[in-house]
DNA sequence: TTAAAAAGTTAGATGCGTCTAACAAATTTT
DNA sequence: AAAATTTGTTAGACGCATCTAACTTTTTAA
């Protein structure tokens, strides 16, 4: 039974590796928001246990049982959010937070349950897979909005990156996933994009916000 | 914000304050199984904190903010009990452990959703009164069933404590909260109890038993 | 009322997860 | 290739929550 400490060090390490081709100690205490040595020091504990791989000045990356048991966090991360958003009524931009809390409890049925309840869901409320229970994850490859042709018209699926912010102003502008977007046009010099979706006609999305977006392109 | 651990040693004082009259570091390191030093040490922190008064040589007592903390703890325990019961189909027996781990989750919301859903419930699974938001609670003063006549008629209200083990063996044995239970007769020897009740007919319940079980009185 | 027992205290140690300061290795720049 | 920069390591400390061993105070019993 790993620490919570310990999940959250697999967990960083799990997503840094969908990032990063080599994760460093740096990435992982910047993830962290730890020192680098308080990061070298659980990596050397990690090791030990053999959740992680790492040699001296080397890049560190999880081994299949460490991966697994990350995999396995994020589920239960994942299902929480879906949990509180379709069963109790909380916004997606509310429910990293708790999930954050909720991930490390230990209960196998608990997380069982709320699959079972949402009908075993495949995305969590911002659209990102669900890992399986054995521990394997099928990433979807879309594209970021900011890729995509003027006069396109695509789906939204997905979020880069869950912030608060993000997910507060997509709420202003009534933009959820699933929505149908058309892009009117690209401003080349800042590439901010003009787009329109069901009841939002012609509303300006900025670049850092485009870039964020993941999309499925309709032919 | 308290930690964890301090947190179960409040919700450790306040269970021992409804049983015991003096609290003794003696009594709260059992109640916590840990070392009496270690109580020791922890009660001085929590002295520093103002949420219990103590003095050397003294017996242990919340704090009127120490109480209202450990009854907030208790609250948010008794309605994840009632959630995962109630609407995630839990069992009774079920439901102590996941909820030890749950009334830890920082979240004012998540439990103010959970008493919503349910309706606002006054009690959990196993008949305990679940604290207002304010810290207040309203205890109920049943008789146990080894305190009644031969004779009575009563209604299982509560229980005095809730182990798995007994909770199995009222599951084996169909007895539920709420059930209408006739005492036929009294073994003197023993003091177990011969009772009836919905869909069961003279069942024997032992004295450990039924001193366990809080019932009300029909009249 | 004194001796024995129980309860509580203090001191010092340990593991976890964290830090800073000082140093070493690897990488990048000039 | 040497110097500068970045990255990683080691050592030593700290707070939290825990322990055992040794001691003191309080309570109980003889």
């Amino acid at each position: 039974m790993p620490s919570q400490t310990k999940e959250n060090y697999l967990k960083a390490l799990f997503s840094l590796s969908k990032k990063t081709q080599e994760i460093s100690l740096t990435d992982l205490s910047k993830e962290l928001e730890v020192s680098i040595p308080t990061a070298n020091n659980m990596v050397k504990k990690l090791k030990e246990h053999k959740w992680v791989n790492y040699q001296k000045y080397k890049p560190l990356s999880l081994t299949d049982e460490g991966r697994r048991m990350a995999a396995i966090i994020v589920r239960k991360h994942r299902l929480t959010e879906m949990f509180l958003s379709r069963l109790m009524g909380f916004g997606w931009e509310e429910v990293h937070d708790i999930a954050e809390q909720m991930e490390h409890i230990k209960s196998e049925k608990l997380f069982e349950r709320m699959d079972e309840l949402l009908g075993f869901p495949t995305v969590d409320p911002h659209g990102s897979p669900i890992p399986k229970k054995d521990g394997t994850i099928e990433e979807r490859n879309y594209k970021k909005l900011s890729e995509c042709q003027e006069g396109a018209t695509v789906i939204l699926k997905a979020l880069e990156n869950n912030s608060q912010e993000l997910l507060h102003f997509l709420n202003r502008k009534n933009l959820m996933l699933g929505a149908t977007i058309r892009i009117l046009s690209i401003e080349p010099f800042d590439l901010s994009i003009f787009v329109s979706y069901y009841g939002n006609e012609g509303v300006m999305l900025s670049k850092e916000v485009s870039e964020r977006l993941l999309v499925e392109q309709l032919d």
